[in-house]
Parts: structure tokens; C-alpha cells; sequence
RNA sequence: GGCGAUGUAGCUCAGGGGUUAGAGCACUGGUUUCAUAAGCCGGGUGUCGGUAGUUCGAAUCUACCCAUCGCCA
């Protein structure tokens, strides 16, 4: 397997403020990152945002301001709120800034010098109040649904991207490569919107500066600029590197985009032709995930619904929230955001199982122990089943983790964490250390809860990255938290060794009381 | 209108031609006290969306229908 990973969250429109959608891409990216960090990867991530478009004009307006001085602030509304939450992108584009806009422009040349691009004459349904042209969509009875006027027919020229020569070619490809996009509904979505009945066809890529001038100017034509996913979509290559990065190539080889199931057609298949037209491999895997409804609607700010990360964090904590999106969230299908559901499970997974379990081990190892790891004896059958449960727990989170499933992956280790609290049960430490004669077991018990404590730490490192490393801190084994490799530091129970010194700590994740909860709103 | 996805316990979901259909949560009985009134042991529940068919046998395959969602028109 490649020594490097790259991986992408959608170049984000920067027209409203990051919101549940953008977070739950964000934090899959950086739960990858650290996994493969722990892997021995170096790991690479962008995220960043697009700044260009009619729609950013509009909000701009809106706002009472300028498409730079907007678009400036929202752009370091999202660079700060992942930077507040620690799951900061290696690089961050801009669509505006101008490296990006260097390489847009140079890639435009190419490939018009490589006759990709056509002008042509469009001609359609324009309406003066929208300042655009209609679809089907935008009307009802003929009249425009937002101004309710009637549409006039224009004609404009516009630049088209010819990339419906590369529909065969993408076709083949997505066949012959069955996990190019991935969960295979959205790969099969792909394939219909390229059967040649679904009517896909070329791609406008340009807007007359006269409507529009906020955008890439076309190399080629002074008059226009360029027009949506074309200079967004190369912020992919501008992020790795492109051109000039000796980490590029490598990078690019292993790229991985994630993205929401609304742009599936531009990363599916705008993409892939774009690159299949400037000469450069496809991307390794496009993986698309699901809406998070909040309130049984799509989540959008006119509905007002909109869930603010760093307000989650505020309230329950930003591991916990993670966790959260993370574990109930089926990768790639629709999920429901409650706050009912939210703090359930937080205190089902996370207060009573995982965050008792260390506050029991703990407080144990310190009353009955001096606050020291003890010395084992011999395992037992019962030491042996924690550790291969260990094990299991380890191979599936990789596993997982491959295969984009991160709520199966915290599943496995959440069963860890169940078989590890049945042995403390079954093992009765607090009666051993009542009996000088099973000193020893007292020991060998508490010995091993350390230990899988330690593994199961280990394994949540790339899920829960602050909570896990305050338990490895805990168990007097911090430097794991930069150090530990997967799946190795979560197997061989070997530390913490016998004599580290063990701190107890306040409750890690407090039960929340879902009654006070309700009082506190409002 | 076309294509596709989904529809399984109160909730979230897993499974998938073959004995009495699973998990977690919630609920509940018991137990324990090391622990965050947590843990552990036990418990009930389902016409597996509907109808018809293929089959010795269907929740699992096929057709149609219904509902929800998405894409396209």
C-alpha cells in the first residue's frame, strides 16, 4: 500500500457559514487523515472555498458588500472554525487566490489549445429579475416562480467544455474500476447520467463578463469569464501541490474526494473529462455520503435549522459531537440529525460504557494499587479473551475504516469496550483486594483492564483524538498519542508496563441529563 | 413520465433462498458496589411495505402495486 494519502472535502460554496453538512465531511477527512497517520501514511488534506459565481454576487449584494470583502470573511469563517476544532486541512484553497487562479488560467489554455473548448451560441429563457437563464424548473405556467414574469428569449454565447467526447472513455472506466465511486448507489448513478438517454451533454464553462465579471478571466477570450465547477474543481490539484509540488504526483495518485450526494455530477462526471482532458490520471476514489436531515427536511439556512459546529462543541463537547456523526451516520445514506438522538447516544456509548470503564479501572488501579500499574501472574483463559477481543476490535476498525464505514468501526470498538467492562464484572476486583490470598489476581485484573484500556484508546485515536489521548495520558502512556501505529499499539499487552503511574481524572464524558437539556434552551 | 435507492422490533439499523429473524438503544425483572444512579445477568415484542408468482422451502429471487427520497425529463 502507498505511503502517502490525500484527501479531499468539497472546495465549500461561501455563501453561508459552515453548517452540519460541511462539518460531518470534515471530520470523516480528518478522522482518515489521523487513521492513516497511524498507519505510518504521510497524510495529506484540503478543504477550502469557492468564491466565485452569479449566486456569490447575489449574496454579496445582500450582505451590502463586495464579492471580495464577503467572500473574504466567510472564507476565514470556515479556515477558523476548523482550526478552533483542531481538524484544520493541510492546505486550504481559495478559489480567488492567485496561485489557484494562475493554474485555472493555464489549464484553460491547454485545453482550448487542445480543442476542448467550443464557443457556441445559446440561446434560452432569461429572466431579467433572476439575471439568468431558466430551466424547466425555475418555471411554472411560463412564468419565472421567484419573479413571476414572463421569461424573455436570449441569445449569448458561452464556452463549452466538449466533454461529452469523454463519456465513452469515463464509462469504460468506471466499469473496469468498480470502487472509483463509491458506495456503489452513486456509482450506479453515475453510469445512468452517462447513458446516452439521460441527455448529458457539453458543459458551459464561461458567463459574458457583461453579466458577469466575478470569476477567472478566460486566457483566451478577455470577454468572459470562467463559470462554476471549472475553476473550482481544479482547487483539487492546486491543493496537492499542482504544479510545482515534488509531492504531487504522489499525492494525486492516491486522491480520495468526499463529498455529499448534491455534487455527485460534477465530481462523477465533470471532473473525470476535465481530467481526462488535461492529460491527468483520474482520481483513486470519489466517496459520497448522505444528507444529515435535521427535523426530517434537508438542512438549509432559509429553513433555519442550521447546526453551528462550534455551538455543538460548546454544549456537548466536540469529541462527543464527532463521535456522534461519526457512529450514527451510515456512509452514504440519509441520517437524522435529533438532539434526542445526540444525547443518547453520548451517554449510552460514551458515559456509561467507555467513560465508566476508565473511571472504574482507574480508580481501582489507584486504590488497590497505589496508583501504579501492578505486576501480573500468568494470564488466564479470561486474560486471553479480553485480548484476542482486542485483536478483533483492531482488525475491524481497519477493515472499516478501508471500506468508509466509520460507525461500523466505532461499533467494533465499542464491543471491546463492552467485553473489557463483562471482565471486570466477572473478575470481582474490588473483592480480590479483600483477600490477601488473591492479591495476585487482583493484580493480573487490573493489569489487564490498562492494557485494553490502552488498545481501545488506541483505536478511537483517529475518532475521538482529544478524549483518546487524555486516557493514554491517563494510563501514563502519552506519548502513544503521537506514536501509536495501527493495528500494532493496539495489540500485545505490553503497556502500559508494570509501575506506571496512573491518574484517575474527573468523569471523561459526564452523563448530560436530557431534562435539563430543554430548560437550558431558550 | 423514465431510471434508481429505500421500506425488517417503540427508535436507529444489520442480515439476506433453508432449522424457532438479529444487534444497540428504549422499556423491564434480578444482581453488584470498583465506577459517571454507571456495570453485569435475564426478559417481551416483529403479518421482514402490500399482492401475486418461481421454489421442496422466500424476509431473502421475479413481476406488479403502495409510500418515501434522489437523479433525469
Amino acid at each position: 500500500m502507498s505511503s502517502v494519502f490525500y484527501v479531499t472535502t468539497p472546495i465549500y460554496y461561501a455563501n453561508a457559514e459552515p453548517h452540519l453538512g460541511h462539518t460531518y465531511t470534515t471530520v470523516v477527512a480528518d478522522m482518515l487523515v489521523r487513521w492513516n497517520r497511524m498507519h505510518g501514511r504521510e497524510a495529506w488534506s484540503v478543504s477550502g472555498t469557492d468564491e466565485h459565481g452569479e449566486k456569490m454576487v447575489e449574496a454579496a449584494e445582500k450582505a451590502g458588500t463586495s464579492p471580495q470583502a464577503f467572500t473574504e470573511q466567510i472564507s476565514a469563517v470556515f479556515q477558523r472554525t476548523w482550526a478552533e476544532l483542531g481538524i484544520g486541512p493541510s492546505a486550504f484553497v481559495r478559489t480567488t487566490n492567485p496561485k489557484h487562479v494562475a493554474n485555472v488560467t493555464k489549464l484553460l489554455q491547454k485545453v482550448w489549445d487542445e480543442g476542448w473548448i467550443e464557443l457556441r451560441e445559446y440561446e434560452g429563457l432569461y429572466c431579467v429579475g433572476c439575471e439568468r437563464f431558466l430551466t424547466e424548473r425555475d418555471m411554472k405556467d411560463g412564468l419565472c416562480i421567484d419573479h413571476e414574469r414572463a421569461p424573455e428569449r436570449r441569445r449569448e454565447t458561452n464556452y463549452f467544455f466538449l466533454m461529452s467526447r469523454a463519456f465513452g472513455w469515463l464509462r469504460q472506466y468506471i466499469e473496469e474500476h468498480p470502487d472509483f465511486i463509491r458506495p456503489e448507489r452513486y456509482r450506479n448513478e453515475a453510469l445512468a447520467m452517462l447513458r446516452d438517454e439521460s441527455g448529458l451533454g457539453d458543459l458551459s464553462i464561461s458567463r459574458p463578463k457583461d453579466r458577469l465579471d466575478w470569476g477567472v478571466e478566460l486566457p483566451f477570450d478577455r470577454d468572459h469569464v470562467c463559470y462554476v465547477w471549472f475553476d473550482a474543481l481544479i482547487s483539487y490539484l492546486t491543493g496537492a501541490g499542482y504544479p510545482d509540488d515534488p509531492a504531487f504526483e504522489a499525492r494525486w495518485a492516491v486522491a480520495e474526494h468526499l463529498i455529499a450526494k448534491d455534487i455527485l455530477k460534477p465530481h462523477a462526471i465533470f471532473w473525470p473529462c476535465m481530467l481526462h482532458a488535461l492529460g491527468i490520471p483520474p482520481y483513486k476514489h470519489l466517496s459520497v455520503h448522505g444528507y444529515w436531515n435535521v427535523d426530517d427536511r434537508k438542512i438549509s439556512k432559509s429553513l433555519g435549522n442550521v447546526i453551528r459546529p462550534l455551538a455543538m462543541r460548546d454544549r456537548f463537547g466536540f469529541d462527543a459531537f464527532r463521535y456522534f456523526l461519526l457512529r450514527d451516520m451510515s456512509f452514504g445514506v440519509d441520517s437524522v440529525f435529533t438532539e434526542d438522538a445526540l444525547v443518547a447516544r453520548i451517554n449510552a456509548d460514551l458515559a456509561n460504557n467507555l467513560g465508566n470503564l476508565v473511571s472504574r479501572t482507574l480508580n481501582m488501579t489507584g486504590r488497590f494499587c497505589d496508583g501504579r500499574v501492578p505486576e501480573p501472574e500468568e494470564p488466564g483463559e479470561a486474560e486471553d479473551e479480553v485480548r484476542a477481543a482486542a485483536e478483533t476490535a483492531a482488525r475491524a476498525v481497519d477493515e472499516h475504516v478501508e471500506k468508509l464505514e466509520p460507525a461500523r468501526a466505532l461499533e467494533a470498538i465499542m464491543r471491546l469496550v463492552d467485553a473489557t467492562n463483562r471482565y471486570v464484572d466477572q473478575r470481582e476486583p474490588w473483592k480480590a483486594a479483600k483477600d490477601e490470598s488473591r492479591a495476585g489476581e487482583l493484580r493480573t485484573t487490573l493489569f489487564t483492564c490498562c492494557q485494553s484500556l490502552r488498545a481501545i484508546a488506541v483505536l478511537l485515536l483517529p475518532f475521538v483524538p482529544d478524549s483518546a489521548t487524555e486516557i493514554l495520558s491517563r494510563l501514563g502512556v502519552p506519548e502513544l498519542a503521537d506514536e501509536a501505529r495501527l493495528p500494532d499499539s493496539a495489540l500485545g499487552f505490553e503497556l502500559p508496563a508494570p509501575g506506571t503511574e496512573t491518574r484517575k481524572g474527573a468523569p471523561l464524558f459526564p452523563r448530560i441529563d436530557s431534562s435539563e437539556l430543554s430548560e437550558g434552551e431558550d
